[in-house]
DNA sequence: TTTCCAGATGAGAACCATTTTCGTTTATAC
DNA sequence: GTATAAACGAAAATGGTTCTCATCTGGAAA
């Protein structure tokens, strides 16, 4: 994706966007990812850039309020960021940490229950934990 | 459910019932409960209970290593010990912050898609979120 | 250009659920 | 009684995330 596209994406979502931001866009809005702060934090620096702690996180909010992302949260330590923001399911691997999506719309939820009293629909989650298969190899 | 009852219910899953064990299992295993860590300390408070934090953890966890309940990630700010550890679903209510369970066997997952290569499922989890109804009244 | 100002940034402290440390207590065996 | 391992608990440590607040930036107004 070019720069441009990237600032046009964030400025057609509300999100003025600074060299702090577009850099961060870079790493997370390019594509499918799913990252913690942690690991942009990480690759930032590893960019060379300088970005603060705390920039990271309100920028990550603050994309997440205006729609760019969507916080998924799979294991207690940390929360991902995930660029792909409409409705769809996760693959978790609990060996490696890795967050990946359910290709397509193989998934579907069937016999979908009456919700508690007073309540309305939000969103369904389907989360498939995998462990990686113990090698059988010698 | 008696006292002797969980003891031997805790005695069954390889844990030595202590007081401080039966305590807590008094609270989370008699019968589906879905509470967190400090919902727990806080009824044995109200109870007039003396167990340690640190004690309550390890219990949790040594419940949770024996078969006994289920952890459960929905909220990155606590975990939840779920007493039913049979395979099953949830409705999380993002304003109360209520976890319950999804009755029966209502849900029923279609077209469970082919597993990340050298991996193999661990779990299939439905997450429900839901929001209180906005009253219409003045 | 200067001046103003709101929003953005960043260094570091604070927060808080959970984990760890490690000395003390308890239970059971001998 | 004494030994030994397991269990317990008070307090400190951990670590991801949030908060505080001083400084910076960029555009509008004068």
């Amino acid at each position: 994706m070019f720069r441009t596209d990237l600032s046009e994406k964030l400025a057609k979502h509300g999100v003025v966007p600074t060299p702090q931001r577009m850099e961060i866009a870079s790493i997370l809005l390019d594509g499918p990812r799913h990252l913690s702060a942690d690991q942009i934090l990480e690759t930032l620096r590893t960019n060379g850039s300088t970005v603060s702690k705390a920039t990271v996180y309100n920028t990550l909010h603050l994309f997440g309020e205006k729609g760019l992302l969507r916080e998924v949260h799979v294991d207690p330590t940390r929360t991902f960021f995930d660029s792909t923001t409409h409705p769809h399911h996760h693959f978790y691997n609990v060996d490696s940490g890795e967050l990946s999506d359910i290709p397509g719309e193989a998934i579907e939820v069937q016999g979908l229950p009456e919700l508690p009293a007073g309540t309305e629909q939000e969103s369904v989650e389907v989360l498939i934990r995998v462990r990686n298969t113990p090698s059988t190899e010698v």
